[in-house]
DNA sequence: CCCCACTCGATGCACCTGCATCAATCTTGA
DNA sequence: TCAAGATTGATGCAGGTGCATCGAGTGGGG
């Protein structure tokens, strides 16, 4: 016989979906009344001013972004168009490339760090003791496990400027 | 001086953003393969079949699904274009009109729950004890109400036929 | 060496979203 | 009663996403 949901799990459903995105929301309604772009581009940014010398296969940035590879590819050009970015020959492999982040793609990061690390201030840390906000990681990390490899570092391992979804 | 967001809170973040993002592809992914539409279609079904005689004003599922005007009006143009809703003149309020859900958009709904409760049992309920999934409400309902208001049950009434995101 | 299977990245298409704005209608208050 | 303002719902436009597919390039087995 089929089994039905649980009341609890059910309803953590309709929470963890209804939370996330009206806190995203305001997140990015921050953000863009700061003047920023959207958040994609501060994750890209990211995590290519963290890689060694600047510079990432599309790939790569793919695989850390854990989105798909049109959506990469796209956002690469689009970074590229706003010279936040410039895309580099790879010699190695002829097929592929490197994305490289510019000056001015590193100033951007950082100032939308700014914003981005008050508005996860306002509304995540103010809402919720230190404690809490770790009870929250890891039972969010048990569900992240449930479907695929969930990527992220651990709980304490999180540098100065920080973030990517 | 400016405050530093908590590690704890920055961590919390990210991992609600990743959670659930993953999950919800996981669910989607589960209801396409099934050949159903998305989620939002069952939403607003959910929310019609759910209101007296079957019918809302566009305004009010608006408000319900937490979702922007424009947005509303385009998923009832949908809807009505596969037949599972349709537009009733409203005698009261010449601006305004009734979005009636027809047999169909009944059928779809009940059908789509199965296929839905399954989902969210195996990518939430199976990770999470009723416990543990109660724990997390609780917290994400306090970073809900962080920005306006939640307009989310209590914890426990969730019946028989239940979500809406 | 060559062919086949695979990986890398781009792109056309459909659809969906956000934003701004519109026309129609209702409400308010002088 | 009537004008000003608010509310309801639709829509043109720009941009973003998913899907399928493509062409280029690589690499391994025969």
């Amino acid at each position: 016989m089929k089994r039905k949901p649980s009341t609890e799990a059910t309803s953590a459903w309709i929470r963890l979906m209804r939370v996330q995105s009206r806190v995203l929301d305001c997140v990015e309604q921050d953000l863009k009344k700061a003047g920023f772009p959207p958040l994609a581009w501060y994750d890209a940014l990211l995590e290519l001013s963290r890689a060694p010398s600047g510079e990432l296969r599309p790939v790569e940035l793919e695989r850390q972004m854990l989105i798909p590879q049109y959506s990469t590819s796209r956002l690469i050009d689009r970074l590229v168009d706003e010279g936040l970015a410039c895309r580099r020959e790879c010699k190695i492999d002829k097929r592929g490339q490197f994305v490289e982040i510019t000056e001015a793609g590193r100033e951007l990061q950082k100032r939308m760090w700014g914003a981005y690390s008050a508005a996860i201030e306002k509304y995540v840390g103010s809402k919720l003791s230190d404690a809490d906000a770790v009870k929250l990681s890891g039972l969010l990390d048990r569900l992240g496990c449930a479907c695929g490899e969930m990527k992220l570092p651990p709980v304490v391992n999180v540098n100065e400027t920080s973030p990517s979804r």
